[in-house]
DNA sequence: AGAGCTATATATAAGTG
DNA sequence: TCACTTATATATAGCTC
């Protein structure tokens, strides 16, 4: 979206990180508020500065929003809200939890698709600007193969990386979920015939 | 951003509503993805959609975010603390699911990264042109950079089928863990599917 | 619903003061 | 580091299937 296009890996730099950071988190919030706006529906941002500093968006305001999210009531809105004294609040936050990482899943699925779709088409082009010969091609491709082992190999290391310190967070906090939610009981009728192995979803609860 | 420049109010038809707010609320999780990636930061996003259906996006996770944030937020808190504990055969087994969900986010999105920098570098290779090449001994690498190729794709074709799968199961699964919670039994395993709902795909525990 | 498809509206990477 | 500018890259409104 500038006067170029950049990857999508972190900005090494400290300064023009910081700069990045601040111009894309002022455009964030901008949508997030359109999107409250012209939706009108609660949402809430929260992020915290490479630097560590705290920085928070929220329609009508974070905590409302994150309370409704953690299941704290704070119904006051149209739609459905919780039967009071339920006890699968816990239990279909955790699920939506699952079905962010799902989505997630699905974008980056969705991505590597249109990359490959391009890629075809990159090499359709260059077989057809080639003429007879296939030695672009063959080079491109040759090419692509030896980056993909020095990618493979650069993926394995910070793959490493990333996850040291990052499971530990997911531990904790997946823990504390699961800790906290035992406490309760689940009485939920609707789980009859759970143990029968019915598949796919089974606690839709909302309309979307 | 569209044909027409629409008035920053609310949309009064539900159903234009809904549709906007499914087109932005994907708009909005790629722009913070991309944050979180560009600057290495952590980021949570809750929204509830017209509907009142719950979506959210977190970096690492929603709930480190907002935790951190309750915790030591700089702007806001409401002082919830929660109690830590020690994990338990099932929550390290909960635990260790997500971890690995989040592994293999990160691998779809470091071969996203790949599959770019190799298409950019096919479109360079043959706009650039003119290169010869000898088909003798490029012939050999040449085959080996695509068995290469058309291995590394089958694999990573096999990895999103089983994500897609995956995280389905995740959700049921998780489901069930914490509706049943206080019936238990536990018992478990590593190796067997979850109490019902199997896929016909076994997930083999990573290593390719 | 949900997946494309443009024509436009916006966001923003660099550049500039 | 900020405030602005500007050339490009992206997002998305309205449609179609």
């Amino acid at each position: 979206m500038g006067r170029r296009k950049i990857e999508m890996k972190m900005v090494t730099d400290r300064s023009c990180r910081q700069v990045t950071f601040s111009k894309r988190r002022t455009g964030l919030f901008k949508k997030a508020n359109e999107l409250a706006t012209l939706c009108a529906v609660q949402i809430a941002i929260i992020v915290f500065s490479p630097g560590g500093k705290p920085f928070s968006f929220g329609n009508p305001g974070v905590e409302p929003v994150v309370g409704r999210f953690l299941n704290r009531g704070d119904e006051h809105h149209d739609g459905q809200s919780e039967p009071s004294g339920s006890a699968t609040g816990r239990s279909e936050r955790l699920v939506e939890e699952l079905n962010g990482i799902q989505r997630r899943i699905q974008l980056e699925k969705k991505r590597g698709e249109a990359l490959e779709k391009a890629l075809a088409r990159a090499k359709a082009s260059a077989a057809a600007a080639g003429g007879g010969s296939d030695s672009l091609i063959s080079r491109s491709v040759e090419e692509m193969g030896m980056e993909e082992l020095v990618e493979m190999r650069r993926r394995l290391v910070d793959l490493r990386e990333q996850l040291d310190g990052r499971a530990v967070e997911m531990e904790a906090s997946s823990t504390l979920l699961l800790l906290s939610n035992k406490s309760e009981s689940a009485g939920d009728s609707r789980g009859g015939s759970w143990g029968g192995g019915r598949r796919r979803r089974s606690v839709a609860k909302w309309r979307d």
